[in-house]
DNA sequence: CACTTAGACTTAACACTGTTAACTAAAGCT
DNA sequence: AGCTTTAGTTAACAGTGTTAAGTCTAAGTG
C-alpha cells in the first residue's frame, strides 16, 4: 500500500513546483505575459504536463492566487494579535494592506485585479472567494468593534467595511496601475487617506 | 488641391470607423477577447488595414479611451457647471465618476483598469494622461476651492485630491472586477463612501 | 518470469493571436 | 502615356491555450 501513498506524494509534489514556477513567472513577467510553456519550460516538462495537475491557464492562475491571499492573511492576523487598541488596529491593518499590494504588486494584481472569467459553475474562484472572505471577515468584526465601543459613530457595519476596503484598494490599485500619475509620496498618501477616513468614521 | 483635403477626410473617416467598431467590441466584448481580426471584420476590410491607421493594437485601444475620457469629462463639466455651491459639486462629481464607471464598465476597464505596457517612449499614453490630467484639474480645483473657503479643513489640496479619486475609484473598480461579491446595495455604499470622506474632510 | 494494465508524460496538431514584408491595383500628376 | 504615390490585400511568422493520440515505464497478476 506504500505504493500509492508515494504516487500521491510524488504528484503532490510535481504540483507544487509548477505553482512555485507558475507565482515565480506570475510575478516577476505579470500574468498575461506568461505562457503555459514558459512555465513548462521552467520546471523542464512539456507543456501539456501542466494540463494533468491543473484545469486551465486560469485554475493555475487561481490556485496561486489562493496562497497569496493566505500570505495576505498571515499577515494581517500576526498584526491584528499583536494590537490590541481596535482602532490601531485597523488603522494597521489598512496601512499593511496597501503596503502588501506594493510589496507584491503582480501578486495583488492576480488577486485583485484581474477579472475571474465566469468559468462553468464555480469549480475555481470558489476557493479564492472564501479565502477572501475570511480576510474581509477580519475587517468586519474590527469595524463592529469600533462601532460597539464608540469609537465609530454608529453606522451600518457592512457599509462601513466595504467603504474601507475599497478605499485600500483604491489607493493600492492606482499606485499599481498607474505608476506614472504624479503621485505624492506614498507613505503621505496612505497617511492622508487614513486620515481623512477614520475622522470621518468619529461619531460626531 | 481639394483632392488632398477629400484624401484626408475619407482618411478621418475610416479611422472613426476602425474606432466605433474598436470601440463597440471592445465594450461588448472586452478589450482582450477583441482581435485585430474581429475588429476588421466588422469594418469589412483586411486586418493589416488597422495599422495603417493605428501602430497597433495597444494604440487603438489608447485612442478608445481617450473617447472614453473625453466623454466623462463633458459630463463632469456639465455637471460643473449646473452646481454652485462647491461642497455639493464635488459630492455630485463623485457620484457621477461612480455612475459612469459602472454605465461604462468596458470603457472604465480599458481607461482606467488597464497598464499600459511601456511603450517605447511616449507617443501612446500621452494623449490618454494628458486628458486624465485635465480631469483631475477638476478634482483639484474643487478641493482647493471647498479648503479655501473652509468647508474643508486645511490640509494638502494634492493629498486630499489623491485620496479622493482612490475613494472613488476603489469603489468603481471592485464593483465592476468582483461582481460576484456580496455588496450592499450600489447606493447605499456610494452615499456611505462620499458621507465618511466628506466628513473626514470637515473642520475639527 | 511473462503479460497485461494503469499511470505519467510527450508529440503533433488545431485554431487562434498580434504583427510584418511583399505584393497588387488604382488614382493623381507630369 | 508613363511614373509615382497611396490604399489595401495576401501570405507568412512566431507565438498562444488547449486537446487527442501515442509512448514508455512501473506496478500488479497468471
Amino acid at each position: 500500500m506504500g505504493v500509492q501513498e508515494r504516487r500521491a506524494r510524488q504528484r503532490q509534489e510535481l504540483r507544487q513546483e509548477i505553482l512555485e514556477a507558475a507565482r515565480d513567472l506570475f510575478v516577476r513577467e505579470g500574468f498575461e505575459n506568461v505562457s503555459m510553456r514558459k512555465v513548462a519550460d521552467r520546471i523542464e516538462y512539456s507543456p501539456t504536463t501542466i494540463y494533468l495537475y491543473f484545469q486551465d491557464k486560469a485554475d493555475l492562475l487561481d490556485s496561486v492566487c489562493v496562497e497569496t491571499l493566505a500570505k495576505l492573511d498571515a499577515r494581517l492576523q500576526a498584526l491584528r494579535d499583536a494590537t490590541s487598541d481596535p482602532l490601531e488596529r485597523l488603522k494597521r491593518g489598512f496601512r499593511a494592506y496597501v503596503e502588501f499590494g506594493l510589496e507584491y504588486p503582480n501578486d495583488y494584481r492576480v488577486a485583485f485585479l484581474t477579472e475571474f472569467k465566469a468559468s462553468a459553475e464555480p469549480p475555481r474562484e470558489l476557493r479564492c472567494r472564501a479565502m477572501g472572505q475570511k480576510t474581509f471577515d477580519h475587517l468586519r468584526t474590527g469595524v463592529a468593534e469600533c462601532i460597539r465601543q464608540g469609537i465609530f459613530a454608529p453606522r451600518d457595519v457592512e457599509a462601513v467595511s466595504q467603504s474601507l476596503w475599497a478605499a485600500m484598494h483604491g489607493i493600492t490599485s492606482l499606485f499599481i496601475l498607474h505608476p506614472r500619475f504624479p503621485w505624492i509620496d506614498r507613505d503621505t498618501l496612505i497617511t492622508a487617506m487614513i486620515d481623512i477616513v477614520f475622522q470621518g468614521l468619529r461619531p460626531a
